[in-house]
DNA sequence: TATCGATGAGACATCTGTGTCTCATCCGGC
DNA sequence: GCCGGATGAGACACAGATGTCTCATCGATA
């Protein structure tokens, strides 16, 4: 009765996003097998959050893909983009805080790739004439990520609505606070 | 010689910040003194963690008190307070992401407080008819804690100018991405 | 039915960090 | 100079998690 990895990682993603510091029995408990097996499905605790990591990349690589971001004008692209990672949210907020801890060389160049993929729609946003050039591309990546993080975590508290989420971040994003007449 | 308390908490937040897992000795030795003398002067880990997050709590509520919240437009108070607040980015970046550990009971209520005078700032700005009233304040206090743990992550990795991080926090806040013709 | 691969349960050693303690030392005030 | 409080260095036991191993069991398949 082969374990279904995929599976694993969802249960072990759930838990490490609540609890950073979750122990591998727990995680093995989540998924429902024990920590032998978890064991001998990866080396170890290190390699457990490389394999999330990876899958995380990788899933936010494909929500990219899915947004189109080279599609159309910048602000319906990004639009795009917020709608199909918000699955992935919890996984990046963990990942977003984790990825302090290891430094892995492919894993780098993941998310530098996926950072660039970013990076170039703010950047086609603005030399398109639809983003304010004030503020860089690089800020407005690291502002993406971080109230992606900030509205899953506030999800989770119960504090905004899992509904209004994608709303809640593209609006601030595009349009800022302010109440304006006319855009 | 008396350990200086309020630089061994300067010292515990910058490398927290950093790392979550730092330890005690860690700790200990970039303050300058023994882990024993540590451990005088905090019960455990547990009361340091605990500590800084008063020091935040407080930190944070000068920081209001200086910005004047209830005076002048809402858009300018929200301006004073990310000035004020800049120094604590740091310390309050690493709080974000460390209270879903602790769930103190003074804690959170000193939490409540502070997110409850930023609520009825951006009540405020909705009330006055400066701020949209689409997105709840409740979001955009998390919003703006999530800008600033960002913009503070931003500047350690040498993304964003330090200087810049003020203007970039306000200006997104404010009016987002989009380029306005005129507001 | 016999077999083989995968799994669960549990024992075991190890490691890391923590909290406590003791003892020597240092430094300032008397 | 002497004394007392504070500190540093280090030993110690403890707790929790980890990684490895063994052995029994289960289930699918030949």
């Amino acid at each position: 009765m082969a374990v279904d990895r995929e599976q694993v990682l969802k249960e072990a993603a759930a838990l490490l996003t609540r609890r950073a510091t979750t122990s591998m029995d727990e995680i093995a408990r989540a998924a429902g097998i024990s920590r032998a097996t978890l064991h001998r499905h990866f080396a170890g605790r290190d390699a457990l959050i490389r394999a999330l990591e990876e899958r995380g990349i990788e899933q936010l690589a494909q929500a990219m893909d899915a947004a189109r971001l080279e599609d159309g004008d910048a602000a319906t692209a990004l639009r795009r983009l917020v709608t199909e990672a918000e699955p992935v949210a919890g996984m990046l907020a963990f990942l977003f805080t984790e990825n302090q801890l290891f430094e892995g060389e492919a894993v780098n160049a993941g998310w530098a790739r996926l950072d660039g993929r970013i990076n170039a729609l703010f950047r086609r946003g603005q030399e398109e004439g639809d983003f304010r050039i004030d503020l860089s591309a690089a800020w407005l990546t690291e502002a993406l990520y971080g109230l992606i993080g900030a509205g899953s975590w506030a999800v989770h508290e119960g504090r905004v609505a899992r509904n209004d989420l994608n709303h809640s971040i593209v609006e601030l994003l595009l349009g800022g606070i302010r109440r304006s007449m006319e855009k």
